[in-house]
DNA sequence: AACTATTTATAAGA
DNA sequence: TTCTTATAAATAGTT
């Protein structure tokens, strides 16, 4: 949208990569909320500049009432909880690349597998044909 | 954008609520990637659908340290961080049972390869003997 | 799940 | 920088 098309890569001119993050992170929030209230959808977004400036739309106002009712007094549980949460997200992140890494053992397991069957077998299908059968049969893994 | 100008309320009609439920869900997190990579940004983006299916981005990890300085000085972002956090835990442990599942499956794939190769092979060593090579190379799986 | 008429977002320019 | 405008992109209603 715009007088070019514009490839989805970092944008290199300092100017233009602010004004740019200016006009989309707008978009965005409007988007966001858009589609919160259209679709009756719960949205949270949260953008983060490169100097490190928050913005966030949140469509839910449940939080805040109780935040109301608890007020700022409560702050150091409200940072004593967002803490946990940091650490378990993190631990559920680590667990989730030991999970990837072992996926990965496993396909290239069976890729070997694959490969030392096909050279036990029968030599007529060695040459040029190959059977939709012996393909390897892995998964695409997740991101 | 589309045929005709659209009112930013709730859609009442159903289906037409959530065909344009999927279209713009999909538009957002696609707006979000674009603004993360364009502009170096965080960006965390959650939306939990009126039957409460559960989509979102977050462009890395970055964005939690963030979050985690910037929420003791901003206690209204905070808010909206505990609540984001909570789904991210939630699409996290979502993504981790589809790996596990993943995991089985590839586990499964290997242990029958294994049988079908046991077939085929020698007989001398079907009787007793039981080779370390061709033990089943299968990694413990995580909980 | 495609299609297209329109609206909307926005890149570059003033 | 704020405003403008040509153009790209998203999408509402349709098939």
């Amino acid at each position: 949208m715009g007088r070019k098309k514009l490839e989805i890569k970092r944008i290199e001119k300092n100017s233009s990569r602010q004004v740019t993050f200016c006009k989309r992170r707008n978009g965005l929030i409007e988007k966001a909320r858009q589609l919160s209230v259209l679709c009756e959808a719960s949205v949270g977004l949260l953008v983060v500049s490169a100097s490190d400036k928050l913005y966030s739309f949140s469509s839910g106002d449940r939080l805040e009432k109780i935040l109301d009712r608890y007020g700022k007094k409560h702050a150091d549980d409200l940072n004593a909880l967002a803490e946990l949460m940091l650490k378990l997200v993190e631990s559920l992140k680590e667990k989730e690349n030991l999970l990837k890494e072992e996926n990965q053992v496993l396909a290239s397991q069976i890729e070997k597998k694959n490969l030392e069957g096909a050279e036990a077998d029968n030599i007529e299908m060695s040459s040029g044909q190959i059977s939709d059968i012996n393909l390897p049969v892995t998964l695409p893994l997740l991101n």
